[in-house]
DNA sequence: CGGTATCCTCTGAGATACTG
DNA sequence: CAGTATCTCAGAGGATACCG
């Protein structure tokens, strides 16, 4: 059995779902694992997303000690999310739905070669 | 770019995460990659699922190639579900997902080690 | 720029009862 | 046993406006 602030779980599958449950989080991670971003840049390339969501996703990740907040005391503000070590340990699991992903369109869907997503690139060199 | 039924994606991840964006359908997965089900199996090893949610996911994952449903013409009715070639693909993601969530309790959280779920152990002997 | 504060919508999901 | 059929609701998430 594993717990976590007194929540129990029947297996590790189920706490890592349990965290990532939602349809950003896992998302906001891929991007940050490319490199670290600032509120902006995650709202640009995270494009459906709003604002408000984006904001509580991030404390909730924060709280979850997957991310890292950095502010910047400067005018107009500054602020950077990065990967906690414990955040960067979710590259093997992005990466593997990253193949699956590609095996499923390839499959069900249709491909057209242009220009992947940053983060998708960044894998593709080995990342 | 990648397209399925004319839906947009800017990465492969997108796709993945699009298709597995609720609470449920990984954690089908999860068990039905231990080996086939019949739905109370599935009912009672899921346990906070209710028998009109989990309906409704299996057919979604039935839909979308990744899982088969096999009706036997029984009194009372059998029905047996399966992954796909697709969705056996998914193994190194929930294998993962089990990895990454033993490295977060240790951090974060608590474990006794009591009966471990059948997936889990599944998983320890080199699943 | 990086947020809050409101207000609102929609749907994932539960509870319960019924059926072939 | 393996579902449907309703009814209900919390809360995830969107739209918009405002703030330090």
């Amino acid at each position: 059995m594993y717990y976590i602030n007194d929540k129990e779980y029947k297996c590790s599958v189920a706490v890592t779902l349990d965290i990532f449950n939602d349809r950003w989080k896992l998302a906001i991670i891929w991007h940050l694992l490319e490199n670290e971003k600032r509120f902006k840049d995650l709202h640009e390339n995270i494009a459906e997303i709003t604002q408000k969501t984006l904001t509580i996703k991030l404390k909730e990740l924060e709280e979850k000690n997957i991310i890292n907040r950095e502010v910047f005391p400067e005018v107009p503000p500054k602020v950077v999310y990065s990967l906690t070590p414990m955040g960067k340990k979710l590259k093997p699991v992005l990466k593997e739905m990253y193949y699956w992903g590609i095996k499923y369109v390839k499959e069900h869907g249709k491909v057209t070669d242009q220009s992947p997503c940053e983060a998708e690139a960044c894998l593709k060199n080995g990342f």
